[in-house]
DNA sequence: CTGTTAGCGCGTTCAT
DNA sequence: ATGAACGCGCTAACAG
């Protein structure tokens, strides 16, 4: 800076402030600054600025348990908080530490950023805690059961159950399972608990036949679950969150059920996925790279206007039919060989 | 940290060196400074540190072209990043900026990175070219046509295609085809052209009546390209690269295909994918996750050293055997119905 | 083994 | 409208 000063003939302070345009310059010694600065291919010094005016302009992004696995889903979130970021001038820092609360603060508090993006947070999550007590400036990608004072954005589930149901029963589908995912830890996930809780409300306010079944995110064992559901259940249709979906479809396969001929499939998962599965599946179409977006875009707001009321967004796309669901044909035949007696309400 | 000496009545910079450990400190005032440190909840300040020493302890991951899209394989580098880089005491930063090589080198003129490590290389590369030449310390998932000098890692898809071809051979196929991915632009990406130049080669060694297809990134020109390709060519196995095998699948569902019964495939990618898809792909396992955490230490290493020789790095795992092969059976029914000419080779 | 001190590159107040 | 000078928090000579 000091050798643009001196191309330029000015004091460095002036340098300064053409650059962050915080007082008024003159046109013409402004000319002769820019100049400087191209020829001289200066290039501002991100740490120093930081240093001396205290914001890194850098928020963290913490991606919880990059346990080698799956968690494709993560990926957009992570792509659209990338985006989000770098449009507004903001660096993205990825942290995998494990998801302790000690974990969540370290990056601001070595001020490395200047807050935090979070995920995975469960109903009751101790690292959330942490951030609101700290005075932290932070936004959630998910929500927790008390939100107040929370900044987030999240899908939802509720909504996202509610859609597929009623496709589902307008089809003409009564016995409904929903395939829900858990985790090996006793964690509980909100949308977890929360697909759980529309589900049943949804199924005893229509007199469904639905039996819920949770599965767990390994692969094995969610394709088990699943093939000894179908068995037991004889669901004509189902309602699967996130990855469950894709693996529901493996195991009907596995099980000699058509989809959607014998068994129809209502997913809730990105596009991304539902658009490769086999058949590709009719859903509500998790909007991760914008939730990602938008999780970003929050904690910008936030850390210019700290004093703003929290926004608190839930997003509930409609349902996109693809090819995984039909009218359900197990019936004419149950009906045919064994005419039941309920009406059809 | 002139708290901290103060309270441990020392210098400012004892506490500097008790911190870095660069140089011995008595264990006597080691331990006041340490409980001081405790004590006032001391954490060191990152930027300054940048500042003052030069080197910010944080290297760039550069994920180009997060078109919302697709690639879903990024995820498990940046995940493998991550952890590597953090196990390092390193912070990484995400870029999303687009593929332009003024770009990349931007974190690092800024200071926000020591180093850069690339993704989605072509296999002659403008942003390489600038960061070879501009002596930046980088490293490269994937390479390039002219490696001298390189630091990368990459999958060898030479080796994929031959596993998977003489796998398919083993079982009795002749008449394979190939899947390949290409973009909508005209990059050349190394894997695409790596992969074809093998199946090539591999075609003519053993006589087979292989026949590449190109098929776009995009889900819906790659099912309708791959469905084309299955009544022209009429093979009995695919070897598919990276997301083509997913879509594959589909395609030939639609074409009223079973896999593996009437058409093997063997897929190229990660078996986070191979292990959701339907049926489970054979194939070889693309080490996602490995690569990154093998890109970020390569980077992490030759930051440290920066005089070694560069380490070129090709991972070539066995194939994985799953359910999307078996022997081939169209061949006998062909033979019933019209006894072909052709000699068994 | 420990203390002193000069920067690192920039933002910003105070004086002009 | 411009300039001089101090400080952000820390590292690394240099000096004992």
């Amino acid at each position: 800076m000091a050798d643009i000063a001196e191309r330029a003939g000015v004091a460095l302070s002036t340098v300064s402030y053409v650059l962050s345009g915080k007082r008024r310059i003159s046109e013409d010694t402004r000319e002769r600054v820019l100049r400087a600065i191209a020829e001289l291919e200066y290039r501002p010094h991100t740490g120093a600025q930081a240093l001396a005016s205290g914001t890194t302009r850098a928020v963290a992004l913490l991606l919880p348990a990059a346990h080698d696995e799956l968690s494709i889903m993560q990926h957009a979130f992570v792509a659209g908080a990338a985006q989000a970021t770098s449009e507004r001038g903001y660096a993205l820092t990825l942290s995998t530490a494990p998801a302790r609360a000690a974990e969540v603060t370290r990056l601001v508090d070595a001020n490395r950023a200047d807050g935090v993006i979070l995920m995975e947070v469960e109903l009751r999550d101790r690292r959330v805690e942490r951030l609101r007590s700290g005075g932290y400036p932070f936004s959630i990608i998910g929500h927790c059961e008390d939100n107040s004072g929370l900044t987030f954005v999240d899908f939802d589930f509720e909504h996202g159950v509610e859609l597929a149901i009623r496709h589902l029963m307008d089809l003409g589908h009564r016995r409904i399972a929903l395939f829900n995912e858990t985790h090996h830890s006793r964690r509980r996930y909100g949308y977890t608990v929360r697909s759980r809780a529309a589900f049943e409300r949804l199924v005893s306010e229509h007199g469904l036949e639905g039996s819920e079944t949770e599965v767990f995110l390994d692969t094995y064992k969610i394709r088990d679950a699943a093939r000894e559901a179908f068995r037991q259940i004889r669901p004509t249709a189902v309602v699967a969150v996130a990855l469950a979906a894709a693996v529901v479809l493996a195991a009907a396969h596995e099980e000699g059920l058509r989809v959607p001929n014998d068994l129809s499939v209502v997913g809730l998962l990105s596009p991304q996925l539902a658009d490769i599965t086999n058949p590709p599946l009719t859903g509500v179409d998790f909007p991760a790279v914008e939730m990602g977006r938008i999780g970003a875009e929050l904690l910008i707001d936030r850390l210019a206007k700290p004093d703003q009321p929290p926004s608190q967004l839930l997003l509930a796309p409609p349902l996109t039919i693809r090819e995984s669901t039909a009218r359900p044909r197990r019936r004419r035949a149950a009906r045919a060989g064994a005419p039941s007696v309920g009406a059809n309400r």
